[in-house]
DNA sequence: ATTAGCACTCGAAAGAGAGGAGTGCTAATA
DNA sequence: TATTAGCACTCCTCTCTTTCGAGTGCTAAT
């Protein structure tokens, strides 16, 4: 059941212009289109033999072939030719917005929509388990204290607690040793109810407060850890007419809105990981989620630390430009990387 | 050109009828649907006068007839029966969420968007001059300091800063002590050069620092002023037929994607306001966004605190259920005056 | 093994009615 | 005078045909 050299060329033809043009395409295009020199007529015969095969198929007798995820996924794997496509004054406009994270972030999904007219997805950072660098609580007025916490990552959450009696700024020296002391370095999981009992003895009065910090501080933790998406490009996908038709452009439009569906879409194989870290495909069937079973989506994975990843990734139709689309975000991974290496 | 007061009930019919289907309403289906016992002759005379007057029109000659926005105007300001709409466990649900603001106003798009099914707006609130509350820096290893910005309304904000130069406590001491002496309780544009240099002056050595505190205080207390804007059932406008052809789909979601040109859409009003905090109706033409020539978009102010003010809003098709909107609208206003007044 | 030739298939686009909802006008009615 | 019944007319929508052409598979010739 191997593919003869002649038949690869075709395939391989019949996928490039599909790419191009989404027709279905048919023999005497093929014949033009290669440097086989073959007439139609045998060209015909090849392609009813990769249509037995499973590669191509007719949309309905007397139309061309159109590639199925079969070819895709072969064409993918070996006949992609990735060109490293430049993305747009990328290194600058990236740069001006690396201050913050989720703007960083949200710029590089929009940079990645506009470059490559599909819809893109990026994922903040995922740790597990992430640890307490330290606390500090300042006293703002009478009834308000502020705490801030930095996590692992240099992540700083803050949140303003209102305590129930006064508070002096003794207090909160004390608090913030008592803090420190017992929480720096912890995990969510390692924080336990002996602890919180010790720190309440040590603080009697102000019970609440140790109280509220340790919620927020459990909230944080595991909000810090909660993976996000931001979408980007999202109407791009009625660009595609094989995507645009009303139920399908609306179940996909709802999914990019949801954004919890979608980290599922993007930590797929965050844990499969098998050291090197590539671009993957996932095309058609291959999506874990119903809505996406037209659409392929491929993705990359970005470090921000030791053991800190997250993802990117493009959602388009199943005849992508895949070479551009790997290029691109080859780029921008590498891009990103550099970055977080600053 | 009065309206008599028949040609009102007739027009209200016309109004109601298509509200809910959608279709152009014929004469005989007025006649039977009101009270009036006319035949369905005479109301076509009605509708013929009405027509001349500019408040219905027919998509075509041997069609019923359409509201044109000058109905829909009159209907609103005059015979609207606002029903106040209860929405699905509100309070709990907010309530759940006021920890922080942005999952509040998240969570607030997603109920009106889900008990209206249109497309909902929520923006933050927006200052204008926030003053600094006060600053803190604390030192988190050798060459890393973190600045805790608290600003009016306390809202926290927090950016690591690198020196180039090791800091110790009694630095960071001495540069805190600096800060407030200086900032506190300005707002950006009181902050000028001549205060720069002699802060500068007094931290000599640590310069850099100085420079970046500024620099970042200032990127936040601009940011801090932009005003946001969430959304939320995007997709919902694809239910009705008169937004979801394509071009004006594509236009309509782009649009609500760029959350940028939105902010105007949403703060067209908050300064002619003369004191009453109430609905505001923008039909068809009267949006300032061209993509919204066919949509309808309803906006209420929240209040945050003293002279803070938000918007939420809805946007529709023009034949929006208005009764049901406003109520919806008003609820969720008082709903968050109470969340925020707590 | 390749190719020219040809009959055949089937979808897309264009055209042709048929049906029907709704109108405006006129004349009859209360 | 206001209302209504009656009727011719318009024009949209739906369905059914027809036409057209791209593309196929098969056969026979090269």
């Amino acid at each position: 059941m191997e593919l003869s050299e002649r038949q690869l060329k075709i395939l391989q033809a019949v996928i490039r212009n599909y790419l191009e043009t989404g027709e279905p395409v048919g023999s005497r295009t093929i014949s033009k289109y290669t440097d086989l020199s073959l007439s139609s007529a045998t060209i015909r015969n090849e392609m009813a033999d990769l249509e037995e095969m499973g590669y191509i198929i007719q949309p309905h007798t007397s139309a061309g072939r159109i590639p199925t995820d079969k070819a895709y996924r072969l064409y993918v794997d070996t006949m992609m030719s990735a060109k490293t496509e430049e993305i747009e004054s990328l290194r600058e406009t990236l740069m001006d917005k690396a201050g913050r994270l989720d703007h960083l972030l949200k710029e590089a999904a929009k940079l990645l929509a506009d470059n490559t007219n599909y819809t893109s997805l990026v994922t903040t950072p995922s740790y597990r388990g992430r640890r307490v660098k330290f606390l500090q609580l300042t006293d703002v007025d009478e009834l308000h204290v502020l705490l801030v916490m930095v996590l692992e990552g240099n992540l700083v959450r803050n949140k303003m607690l209102i305590s129930d009696v006064p508070v002096d700024k003794e207090v909160v020296l004390k608090l913030n040793i008592l803090l420190n002391t017992f929480l720096q370095n912890l995990q969510l999981s390692e924080i336990n109810l002996q602890m919180v009992a010790q720190m309440k003895e040590q603080a009697v009065g102000f019970e609440s407060i140790v109280e509220q910090i340790l919620g927020a501080l459990s909230q944080e933790l595991r909000d810090a850890d909660a993976v996000e998406v931001y979408t980007s490009g999202t109407t791009n996908i009625l660009r595609y007419p094989e995507l645009s038709d009303k139920e399908k452009a609306a179940e996909l439009l709802t999914t990019f809105e949801e954004k919890t569906e979608l980290t599922q879409v993007m930590n797929n194989r965050l844990e499969s990981e098998d050291g090197t870290r590539g671009i993957q495909v996932y095309i058609g069937n291959e999506n874990s989620m119903e809505a996406m079973k037209d659409c392929s989506v491929v993705t990359a994975t970005y470090q921000m630390g030791d053991g800190v990843f997250g993802k990117i990734g493009i959602v388009g139709p199943k005849r992508m430009d895949y070479d551009k689309v790997v290029g691109t975000l080859q780029n921008l991974m590498t891009e990103l990387d550099a970055i977080f290496k600053k």
